[in-house]
DNA sequence: ACCACCATGTAAGTTGTTACATGATTTG
DNA sequence: CAAATCATGTAACAACTTACATGGTGGT
């Protein structure tokens, strides 16, 4: 699953302007990318160039006008069989992490100031995700199976914050105490 | 935390080579870039030019040379400071969950396959991950601290792991009793 | 007055990937 | 005899980012 299929994906649920993709994409966690222009402009030609996606030029009075694109059978074909590709696991980039992997030079409490300060960040990261499964109303919802998978998606979301603050915590304690020795 | 200071950190640690620091970095998931040569050298040859780095030359009897690099003092101190930054909260790239976000046009068996065979793929890491905490001598044990800290590192991603299972293991067998309706 | 929103796009740059080149040595 | 390991590096390309350009509308 690339942009590209994601961008089809994304039109396969309903027409859409990059203006619109590109604001989906960059307020999502899931869709991971950046949304910004040069990608998405430069995918939407080349697959309405391949003839997976056409749009519609929408005019508007007060307002510049928009391209409003659309999958089309071949484009769902391409989809569908993205779809089926074997799932690769994910790549988990913390960089957290590898701060913590080197950070033998610093004192204790600078590494609980860290710990704590990375617990902020993941709190508000949960409390984004747990905001997001109130107004799902503008998930698609095609089927009931479909607004299934996508409440089972944010859960995904919140469920790593949730192993990620436990972990935190029995971290955090453990230093503090100096029980690791 | 980006690919510079990982090196840095990474030599911190232990004089490498860029041979080195490719294995390790390739090898990790920790340190999720891909350890292509062409960055590695690259950011060795740029950090030996700001100061940061020095190398010597190793020769050996029917081997390739290797330069051997280690930190200076002055990247010691830009280390430390990169260690002191602010935690970022870890970027989540699970291409599986945008598959299953479009899944909509697949039958229940073609997305229950999915998830038995992602299953599969994240068996395989949690085992790997599992043998890593077995032989993990050749880890940085500069103190008991640091012993401690990539003991937690490693056990992270375990837990991660162990989460995503749980949530395989829910969302499959709900889609195989259609009880989300 | 200034900023944000709408909507398209481009330019310039950084980062990252795959593949190649060299060449001796060891392993299957 | 082919392949992998050791060790350095380069070339060509793909992906991604930040910033800019246009220009009307609406809010503080």
């Amino acid at each position: 699953m690339d942009l590209s299929s994601t961008i089809l994906g994304l039109l396969s649920w309903k027409p859409l302007s990059g203006y619109d993709l590109k604001g989906i994409i960059s307020e999502s966690d899931l869709f991971y990318w950046s949304g910004n222009n040069n990608q998405i402009y430069k995918i939407l030609l080349e697959l309405q160039q391949a003839g997976l996606v056409t749009f519609e030029v929408h005019e508007q009075e007060s307002l510049p006008a928009k391209k409003i694109y659309s999958v089309t059978p071949a484009g769902r074909a391409l989809l569908r069989h993205a779809l089926l590709e074997a799932p690769e696991a994910p790549e988990l980039h913390k960089t957290f992490l590898i701060q913590l992997a080197w950070a033998d030079s610093l004192t204790d409490d600078e590494v609980l100031k860290l710990l704590k300060s990375y617990e902020t960040e993941i709190i508000s990261r949960l409390e984004l995700h747990r905001g997001r499964a109130l107004r799902a109303d503008q998930n698609p919802k095609r089927s009931p199976r479909e607004t299934y998978l996508w409440r089972r998606i944010n859960d995904n979301f919140i469920e790593a914050c949730q192993t990620e603050l436990e972990w935190i915590g029995e971290t955090y304690r453990t230093i503090q105490e100096g029980s690791y020795q």
